[in-house]
RNA sequence: GCCUCGGUAACUCAGAGGUAGAGUGAUUGACUUGUAAUCAAUUAGCCGGGGGUUCAAAUCCCCCCCGAGGCUCCA
């Protein structure tokens, strides 16, 4: 017999070389049917692993979090059997889940799969699953592992895989009648029909190993999960996030767009869609000068000098834009800091005159490979709302929490409910010693610690020149986008000699953060118009309200009415085309202009008007609205960034 | 940059060797309407660019540019 002792503390009897299964029957009937996989002294292990000695263990089952992505996992095992059932020729290389759910595969194929393929492919899991096969495991040394891969399944990756690792065991899953067999650490679901959503997404193509001058591999996308709703409600966030999407939202709402043939990765704001981003910019600029910012402006160009001071020409070059003046060279900036040193050295700051915060819209260029490009999301033209604060090294962590309200504070205002913190450490190609990295990286550690966030670390995600806090944001479907970035600079201070007089009349050596919270304006401004699918807020509203004549006779005062509005500080149209009234309401109402006013002859003669809001549930009208109330009602809304 | 798939009217897309098409939009006219599309007419194009094959190319071939989904990168 050995001892087991359950999460709540209790402890269970049970013979040796009892399977996980039937513990957990004996625990209950309903706990073996939920049950997926198992934690043993906290070692992930398939339900049919035999306990041996005393352990601590705790039984998986659909609710737990690691559930989703194992079933995932297992899917991503299932459909590498239908590929390899339908293409003989096909070599499965790797394939795991993949954040927050999901699973791809990748493989090495003559042809790359086509949409019919896909079919095929989602058919034949289809099938597995009816069948309902157990998942079984196998041990084999890793010489007969290696040997199996080259002579019985030719699989140079796998191969591959097996010379690398280090151990003197590897183990083998299966499933079904077929002969496919592959080489993975488990666990696994107990059998296929645990899987009760399962859909083939897309296949697009990889590099082996991401190495773009190996092999190129086709990489098949899947989700799968343990009842058709979760995969109804997931495909319906797939068409969701697909009709958010900025790039379509941002030319039928008129708000920008690129000219691809003129300059790829530049983006073109339009009028609609210059008033949101002015809106940011004046929240940000109050918000900033609240906090003791100052604002500054800097040129988008300097001499070589500037970047070769900055480290730039040695660790940035290959992003950035270069300028050819009769033989003497200039850069376009790719970072706003080198303009925001030579400000804060226009003069000798005492100790009690810092911390000095420096802020700047600043708009930056940065050359990228064009396959990274993405609508607004990816662009070489980036503004970002800029500032550096130069302080004292004991002001750093108070610092670092003031930004972080900011942050708060911002991100509530657009509506966010949720944002991570991650802590970057230093990556291969950086400049500063190790004793810097250390002590920058620690004290943006302790600033969040102090201030309780919970944050991960991201182990060599740090910029060349410090180490940094990112801030991701999720957005109304779940997406997660990284906005806010908190960089300690101990680089620049030195490039530029930038000093501070102490209290001991000596020069020395500032602390410097580079610091934004959009991140850039124009991914903030895409993110925001799919967070809110290009229903912007009130406040937000490029357009806040048409006014809708009834009848030509009604145009007169339609246009009075919008004057007032206008006059007033609210963002009013009026709509004179010659259409009927209910085509101009289903025109406002497809731009999602927030409140649409219609006047006839009722609101002539009680001076009133009749306010749709096409925000509300049943998008209901109000008559006979009071003209001061309306403007009351939105001015304040603007107020309370509603 | 690499892989796969694309680029036809302002927009969304059909046409796959033989006269360049539809819907939406825009323009004009009629209608004067009480809450999500009134009717009619007009307008539409170096079929991404260049080269080649052919009696004939939007269509087949080659090169380039641009986009989408990935790889990589990142604010």
């Amino acid at each position: 017999m050995v001892k087991i002792e359950l999460p709540d503390g209790n402890m269970l009897e049970v013979s040796k070389n009892s399977t996980i299964l039937s513990i957990a029957q004996q625990i209950g009937p309903r706990l073996a049917e939920a049950a997926v996989a198992a934690k043993i002294d906290g070692n992930l292990v398939d339900l049919f692993y035999e306990v041996t000695k005393n352990s601590k263990l705790e039984i998986l089952t659909n609710k737990s979090e690691e559930a989703l992505d194992i079933l995932n996992h297992s899917a991503a095992h299932i459909m590498a059997g239908a590929v390899v059932d339908l293409f003989p020729d096909a070599r499965p290389t790797i394939g795991p889940s993949i954040e927050p759910v999901g699973f791809y595969y990748d493989f090495y194929v003559k042809k790359p799969f086509t949409q019919e393929d896909l079919e095929q492919i989602q058919k034949r899991v289809d099938e597995v699953i009816q069948e309902n096969s157990e998942f079984k495991r196998e041990e084999l040394s890793l010489k007969d592992a290696i040997n199996y891969y080259q002579t019985e399944d030719k699989n140079k990756f796998k191969v591959e895989i097996l010379e690398e690792t280090e151990v003197d065991e590897v183990s083998f899953y299966s499933h079904g009648k077929g002969a496919f067999k592959d080489l993975c650490r488990g666990p696994h679901i107990p059998s296929t029909g645990r899987i009760k959503g399962i859909k083939i997404l897309n296949a697009s193509s990889a590099f082996w190993r991401g190495d773009a001058q190996r092999e190129s591999l086709q990489r098949v996308y899947g989700v799968a999960f343990f009842n058709p709703k979760q995969l109804r409600k997931h495909l319906h966030m797939l068409e969701e996030a697909k009709k958010r999407d900025h790039r379509i939202l941002g030319s039928q709402l008129d708000l920008f767009g690129t000219a691809d043939e003129w300059g790829p990765g530049m983006p073109l704001i339009y009028p609609k869609g210059t008033i949101i981003l002015e809106i940011l910019k004046a929240f940000w600029i109050k918000e900033h000068r609240k906090a003791g910012y100052e604002i500054v402006q800097t040129p988008h160009i300097f001499k070589e000098l500037v970047w070769q001071t900055s480290g730039h020409i040695e660790y940035f070059l290959e992003n950035m834009f270069p300028v050819d003046l009769k033989g003497e060279k200039w850069f376009i900036k790719p970072m706003n800091c080198p303009g925001h040193m030579m400000i804060y050295n226009r003069k000798a700051y005492s100790y009690r005159e810092l911390p000095v915060r420096l802020g700047e819209m600043g708009t930056v260029y940065r050359y990228e490979l064009s396959g990274a490009l993405h609508g607004l999301f990816r662009v070489l033209s980036i503004t970002q709302d800029d500032a550096h604060i130069f302080m004292l090294p004991d002001q750093l962590e108070d610092e670092i929490v003031r930004v972080i309200e900011m942050v708060d504070h911002f991100y509530k205002a657009f509506g966010f409910e949720e944002w991570e913190y991650f802590v970057s450490t230093k990556p291969e190609k950086a400049i500063g010693d190790d004793a810097g990295w250390d002590h920058a990286t620690d004290a943006l550690m302790k600033a969040l610690e102090r201030v309780d966030i919970k944050y991960k670390v991201k182990e060599g995600d740090g910029a060349f020149y410090g180490p940094k806090i990112d801030v991701d944001v999720k957005d109304a479907i779940g997406r997660r986008w990284q906005l806010a970035t908190i960089q300690v600079d101990f680089n620049l201070p030195d490039r530029f000699d930038i000093n501070y007089l102490g209290e001991d009349g000596q020069k020395h050596r500032p602390f410097v953060i580079h610091r934004v919270i959009y991140g850039c304006m124009e991914r903030f401004l895409a993110i925001i118009v799919e967070n809110y699918a290009g229903k912007m807020p009130i406040w937000l509203s490029p357009v806040q309200t048409v006014v809708i004549p009834i009848t030509d006779s009604h145009a007169e005062y339609a246009k009075k009415v919008a004057d007032e509005l206008v006059e007033a500080g609210i963002r009013a149209e009026a709509d004179f085309s010659g259409e009927r009234m209910e085509y101009k309401i289903r025109h406002a109402t497809m731009q999602k202009v927030p409140y649409i006013i219609n006047v006839g002859d009722k609101e002539i003669e009680a001076e009133t008007i009749a306010v749709r809001n096409v925000r509300s549930k049943d998008n209901k009208v109000e008559f006979g609205v009071k003209i001061p109330d309306f403007i009351d009602k939105v001015l304040q809304q603007n107020k309370n960034y509603e």
